[in-house]
RNA sequence: GGGCGUGUCGUAUAGCGGCAAUUACACCGCGCUGUAAACGCGGCGUCCUCACGGACUACGCAGGUUCGAGUCCUGCCGCGCCCA
């Protein structure tokens, strides 16, 4: 008796896009999804009616910051991860993976999953690996850039050391199923190595290798039947390490596949990269691109069969005064919008745009008023959410790709 | 009237004789992809379309010393404090 149903509602003829009903214990998701981004147990500036208000239905919070100072504990206390942080809905809890990353290598080079160069210089254009070839990022890479220096990496696990309190945390397979348990999540992920862009072939390969062997011992760890736990996959930008990732991890019995790590930078290799994932899964099962849902790359992954997807970039950039509008970005906090007093984006129907001015916004921005970043994040939520909802209404009325087509068109993302 | 001190980029500041000249704020832009992120980066005298290149103009004003002065000297002007 599994935690969760995935039931498909419509599938595109076009494309691998389909439309589906996620049932948790905590309620349903309508997919494609926007989780949104509540790493401790927050969505940064939002209470939960707002969350809810944005249009969003699923909340995703961070194992690993959530077990620095013991926290786990508390929330389990409380009666789970919703309960705690009073979210009517359903929730998601990463499994830590990520760190091993952002504090690592990440850390190391000062760079993001998402890196379009290399430190000793550019990628050559169009460049995508399709194995370990004399064209393969590693040609590109020095001695160092292989395994991280910042944290430690073994077959048990990863030694972290935080950055607020200098401690030493300790994360593996078996702790972060207890700690994610704890949590209480209504799905949580299998504990990856999630590799760095910088990563070479050979590297990379081994994260692969070990990220399967974790995933198992994830799954011999999970005890609760409450719970879904989706298996992540690795292997950067090759394709028979996304391939043999990809038939490593769907032979184990998850309840859904998360898809992790680097996946390019060009819409065209983001979408080949994710094509070979979602290729060989099997249909019935949901997939969550990790991290990855700018409006830039969202309709495309949608178009590649991904159902849920993740990402801190529309909050983050709502606090940092960059918002979202049909016809692109738009920076607030630029002197255009001192006496501009139209509202952000007409017919939008969310909270800002209802009732605000461009420059009352940016009068918020530049005096440094809290208010401002909660409102930006409430549209850039509630774009996100609305462009998804448009995309399973066009899946549903079998005009996805003509939907895509025209998001496209105007070259806004 | 006498003594001491002070005058630098919008504001506030740094500047042992060799800097178009520090830092902060402000200002003008940009970036952010499983959140070490209410954060970070760049620009900010003028001009040469850009410049790691070049030219010019600059540290109250006017002279002076010096190869070279924001930095030293003299005078003037403004401001501040103290004594009469």
């Amino acid at each position: 008796m599994a935690a969760i149903k995935f039931s498909t509602q419509a599938k595109d003829t076009k494309t691998h896009a389909r439309m589906a009903t996620l049932k948790t214990p905590h309620g349903a998701i309508e997919t494609p999804a926007f989780v949104a981004v509540g790493t401790l147990a927050s969505v940064r500036t939002l209470a939960p009616d707002e969350i809810r208000q944005a249009g969003s239905q699923v909340v995703l919070a961070n194992t690993y910051h959530l077990y620095l100072e013991g926290r786990h504990e508390v929330i389990q206390k409380a009666g789970g991860l919703a309960k705690f942080m009073n979210w009517d809905g359903p929730t998601m809890t990463d499994s830590g993976g990520f760190q091993v990353f952002s504090m690592g290598f990440g850390a190391d080079h000062g760079i993001g999953k998402n890196v379009p160069f290399f430190p000793g210089g550019d990628l050559p254009a169009g460049s995508l690996p399709t194995a370990g070839g004399a064209e393969s990022p590693a040609d590109l890479t020095r001695s160092e850039l292989e395994a991280p220096r910042k944290i430690k990496i073994t077959e048990d696990g990863v030694e972290f050391q935080s950055p607020r309190e200098g401690n030493i945390l300790e994360l593996s397979p078996e702790i972060s199923v207890k700690i994610q348990q704890r949590l209480g999540a209504d799905i949580f992920f299998a504990f990856d190595e999630c590799t760095s862009p910088l990563s070479s072939y050979e590297y990379t390969k081994q994260a692969v290798g070990r990220t399967t062997r974790w995933a198992k011992r994830c799954i011999e760890a999970k005890t609760r039947s409450d719970q879904a736990i989706f298996g992540v996959i690795q292997g950067g930008v090759w394709q028979d390490l996304r391939n043999q990732s990809t038939k490593d991890i769907a032979s184990l019995p998850f309840d859904g596949y998360g898809l992790g790590g680097p996946v390019g930078i060009s819409r065209d290799d983001i979408k080949k990269v994710i094509g070979w994932m979602t290729s060989g899964l099997p249909e019935e099962k949901p997939r969550h691109l990790l991290g990855m849902g700018s409006p830039k790359e969202l309709v495309d992954v949608i178009a590649e069969g991904v159902d849920l997807f993740d990402c801190v970039v529309p909050t983050r950039e709502a606090r940092n005064g960059t918002l979202y509008t049909k016809a692109g970005k738009v920076h607030i906090k630029n002197a255009c919008h001192r006496e501009d007093f139209s509202p952000l984006e007409g017919g939008c129907r969310c909270h800002l745009c209802t009732n605000f001015t461009r420059s009352y916004l940016h009068h918020l921005f530049r005096t440094g008023e809290l208010l401002g970043k909660r409102l930006a994040t409430i549209h850039n939520l509630f774009f996100i959410n609305e462009l998804v909802r448009q995309c399973r209404d066009a899946v549903a009325a079998g005009a996805f790709e003509d939907f895509r087509q025209e998001f496209y068109a105007n070259g806004a993302y």
